[in-house]
Parts: structure tokens; sequence; C-alpha cells
DNA sequence: CCCTATGTTCAACGGTTATTGAACTATTGG
DNA sequence: CCAATAGTTCAATAACCGTTGAACATAGGG
């Protein structure tokens, strides 16, 4: 296992990756919920994601993720934890991610986004 | 040469199938001179896109714009016009399609969004 | 020190995608 | 009616993508 996964630096972030990374309804999901619950707390681990895929499919959007810009991997003890980069996303391109997960959200149900029995508000 | 292309409606338009759309750079950049002078005339034609594509692979993205519901085609003559549909994605997906805009503007000269020559303002 | 938990890497596969040129359709102008 | 124009459709190809399971790596607990 390497060290500390690789990451493009802020001006590397290409626009057209991270809308194809997005464009994928697991690693979409993946994203909502690490914005989903921000303000919790920032991070979460692979398994917080077993509800989409298997591990080995899920490693594979995760490097996706953070190869495209989206996401960061803190490695540390048998975890990585991984949090969206928002400030370098809001940085190179204002707003795109709020939008996108203000539309995720409006169908959230329709997408599967969450885990199951979850309840999404109106609008 | 069926009369008009399908579309689909409002409600059918799909966060995933849009972002797919839009990460493609030749399907990037069709959009962006279609947003970019739709103050001047909402609708560019087939050969006005020309510098990016040859025609029969041009019709293939087309098609991709219009089966997501990013853009309309109506037939006048031999003519295929195409516009955005602004105001379902709007209403679909607030915010978003403005986002992707500006954030490719940013980068308009990276992404070669642009027949060249064009200067594009900074911000 | 071994066992377990956590996650990654690898190889294989099946399906999708972008691109190309040639053939085709439809409309307009002479 | 013929030729030119505008664009689509089709078939073929090559590259890429997502998914899977098995093997592997690493760290921590008993």
């Amino acid at each position: 296992m390497s060290r500390t996964p690789l990451h493009p630096t802020r001006e590397q972030i290409e626009l057209p990756m991270v809308l194809d990374c997005l464009s994928d309804p697991i690693r979409l999901a993946i994203v909502y919920q690490l914005a989903r619950q921000e303000h919790v707390s920032s991070e979460l681990c692979c398994g917080d994601f077993y509800s989409l895929a298997g591990k080995s499919n899920l490693a594979y959007h995760f490097a996706k993720l953070r190869e495209c810009g989206l996401m960061l991997t803190r490695v540390a003890g048998t975890n990585r934890f991984m949090r969206l980069r928002r400030e370098d996303l809001d940085a190179r391109f204002p707003g795109l991610l709020d939008a996108v997960i203000k539309s995720a959200s409006k169908d959230a149900a329709r997408l599967q986004l969450l885990p199951e029995g979850d309840v999404v508000q109106a609008g």
C-alpha cells in the first residue's frame, strides 16, 4: 500500500474530468454523502460507503475521485479518510460543486443517493 | 431523415446524463458556443461547428446533446438549428448550466473552446 | 506474534464510447 | 430535372470504463 495517494494540484484540476467523475451515479453518491455531512465531520472512510458498491469497486471510484481533484485521501492506520476538496473546487470552479449537490439533492430519491429510509426535504 | 428528432421532456432530464454529456470536450465546446452568443441569436447550425470536428462526428455529438436534454433541434429546410434548453435546464437544475459555462469560460484557452484568435476576458 | 479488519492492486470480462469514411436522405437553386 | 448543399445513418474500429473476485499489503488487538 502506497503511503499517501497522489492528488493533482489545484491548478491541475480540469473541468471535463470533474464533470465526468460526477456523472457516474456511484461517484455522485459518494460526493453527495461527503457534502451532505460536511458540517458534522468532513471525513468519511471506505466502510461508510459499503451500501453503494463492493470494496474493490469503491477503491476504483475513490481513485477516480482523487485523480480528478474532487477528493482528498488521508491515511490513518488501516483507514483512509476522504473529504471533499471544497476550497480548491470553489476557487477553481465557483458555484459548480454547490450547483451539482443542490441538483442531486432535488433528485436524491430518483438517483438513489441515500442509504435508504432517509427522507429529503423539498426543493 | 426523420422530421423532428426526439427530445426528452423536462422531467426526463437526468443529472448524470447531463454531466456526462458536458464532460466531453467537443460537446462542452458546442454548449459553450451556444451559450456564448445566446443574447445575439439563440440558434446555431451544424456548419457553425465545423472547426470542432467532422460532420458525422458532430451529428453524433448533437444526438447525445439532444438525448440528454441539453439542446433542442429545429429543422428548417436543409438546416438544423440548435439551441440550449436553458429554461428547462434552469428549472430542473438551478445554477448548474451557468456554473458550468462560467467554469468553462475561465479555462477557455486551456480547453480550446474557441475557434482560435478569440480573446477571453479575465474572471 | 498471529489473526483480523481495512482497503488497495491486479487481471479479466463485457459493454460503451468516440471517431472515421462511405452511403444515404432531403431540400434548395438553377 | 439535375446538381449542390446540409446533415444523418451505418458499419467498423480502437480505446476506454465499470464491475468482479482473488491476491496482496498494512496496521492494530489479543
